[in-house]
DNA sequence: TTGATTAATGTAAACGATTACTCTTTGTTT
DNA sequence: AAACAAAGAGTAATCGTTTACATTAATCAA
């Protein structure tokens, strides 16, 4: 494996002038520039990444710290962030937070072993107050949740708003026994979105019924089981908003294992719009986020933080968008009506 | 940022003592011992990665290729293989080969710059000859695809006799026109599941007809379209095979779309058993991969690589299994009988 | 008591690049 | 022609570790 020294030889030069012309051709002769370029192929060299991190103290490296990685929501995210990255050059490390060994320390001591340049982390599930001292000296960003009363810059949709915008739909449906399926209340992507069902509820001054309002965890399963909850009470629901598609769609077939035809006996929405919302059957109601953008707005705003750019805000919530389909029942509703009330 | 040499100064030893303490407690006396911890906690010192790496010229950290970290069955995979990476104290770089921007070199490059110590390679649509002089130098394992005739480490499932499997459950089912939707023709998995299908065919001496065979390219939307092309021949098929979940569920949209009922009008299967394939309606009869086994066997061979242990074999195939569910109408075909032909 | 062995530590040389600084050499200005 | 500036290239310091080697002190056998 040839060095720069090996290099510097063959070409009949010293190594600053084979940095040089490897760095940016500076101010090096053409003659010495054609040698040096000849050396490196002959010999087939590729600079040694290590040296020259070491030297110039960055790695060209980014981490993102993603809850699970087989969910295609953040596999999404994670696409979007690969793209710019890829773009501008640097490399993206993933650690999945859901694994068993994973140690929240451990990302935040790859920041300050110079391993990473900086960090981006698609989930807020940690010790708050460590993020935020080290956001002081390092260079991270938040997507997907944010964080209350910090400057550390944020990506991500309102998920209040939209979360409202999807109830008062189901609203204007004319449904009114409205269940919500939320994620775990410990999220804040949970909590927002209860809120924002609630809100809606509230502003068309509909009673919020806690037995209406029932916990799961994001998952098909949850999703699945809590709906059979919902389904067992005496006053069943007749609309269901689940926090996520995945438990919409577990909610979905538990309603077909009690017989029940979604949307005509019962309308479950979901919220994501992720990639199979549209191949399922009925073809999912839902709020679609830009998860693609998510990531690359994040990983804009990293390099932003990395080049030392001032940043004219550091909360940005991204546009999001709701997809009418077949789940809600629209086309029951309003087969009367002369247009969509959308 | 504190130095090892902070540390020693404030302990009052050398850097040695400090980074012998650091490594593994060698043969440093109790006293020194205590002294350079508490500097170390003192100043909170994080041994910078760079440094450690550029001398001990490894980086405890893997790269992975991946066709496209969107799709569910590859991040089950890099699941598995981060699983065991966290383990074993690894760092694992992923690098998304759809990606505009990719550069087949660049993952190679990066092994040779030294910036990661191995490579799982989840595809194999590249240059094979560039792999192979590689894989002599370093560490490289193939997963989900295999490369005929060299002994480049290689874990899958063997999806020849796998395809042959699904089909002759589908002959046995007593259909008598099947059609394949191929994966695309430039890679292995397509190429080794068209194979088994046509051998099973073959073997129960059933024509193959070049027309029931069209290809596709994995996507929900190619089995989409092919479908259609399928459902307009007049000599209509009555069970489809698609070489993957989101074809065959791009086929049975499709199939909905002509009104047609699946499975009774026409039975679907698909290949690889994502997460979806049991929520969908109808449940997808399908193989059923050890995605995370995949991942974790892949990862342990590059470990035992790295570490210059002996490979007592290269390929290593693992085991499939058919999930017989809704969508091939094994329940309509079957209810005369006393049992399950499976 | 002496020489040999061992344990504990320190010194300094790597690792492979970048880059501040210095030194020629050449070209320009007056 | 002298003085100065600029261009091109080399020397060596540096980044933060690890570790081979040297050194010292202490222990032990004869």
């Amino acid at each position: 494996m040839p060095t720069i020294k090996d290099v510097a030889k063959q070409a009949n030069v010293s190594v600053a002038t084979v940095s040089r012309v490897l760095s940016k051709a500076d101010t090096v002769s053409e003659k010495n520039t054609q040698s040096v370029l000849e050396a490196v192929e002959k010999l087939n060299y590729k600079p040694n990444a290590l040296g020259r991190y070491l030297r110039t103290a960055h790695t060209k490296t980014i981490l993102v710290v993603v809850p699970d990685i087989t969910n295609p929501f953040f596999s999404n995210v994670m696409k979007g962030i690969q793209t710019l990255a890829n773009e501008r050059e640097y490399d993206v490390l993933v650690m999945d937070a859901e694994h068993a060994h994973f140690d929240t320390m451990k990302c935040f001591d790859m920041l300050e072993q110079k391993q990473v340049d900086g960090l981006i982390m698609l989930t807020s599930r940690f010790d708050q107050q460590t993020l935020i001292d080290l956001s002081a000296e390092h260079s991270i960003v938040l997507a997907c949740e944010y964080l209350e009363g910090t400057t550390i810059p944020t990506v991500s949709i309102d998920n209040v708003s939209a979360a409202r915008k999807m109830t008062e739909y189901l609203i204007d449906l004319a449904y009114t026994n409205i269940a919500h399926i939320t994620g775990p209340m410990e999220t804040v992507l949970g909590i927002d979105r209860l809120r924002g069902f609630k809100q809606a509820l509230q502003a068309r001054t509909i009673p919020v019924k806690t037995s209406y309002i029932q916990e799961g965890d994001f998952s098909v399963d949850s999703g699945y089981n809590v709906m059979f909850k919902l389904l067992a009470m005496e006053d069943r629901p007749d609309a269901v908003f689940a926090a996520n598609d995945e438990m919409a769609m577990g909610a979905i077939n538990a309603a077909k294992a009690f017989d029940l035809k979604v949307p005509e006996d019962i309308a479950i929405v979901g919220f994501d719009d992720i990639r199979m919302a549209s191949m399922f059957t009925p073809q999912l109601t839902t709020v679609s986020q830009p998860t693609f953008d998510i990531g690359q707005k994040s990983m804009s705003l990293l390099l932003d933080l990395l080049n030392k750019e001032p940043l004219t805000q550091s909360q940005f919530v991204l546009e999001n968008t709701l997809m009418v389909r077949d789940s809600c029942g629209h086309h029951l509703k309003t087969k009367h009506d002369k247009e969509s009330p959308v």
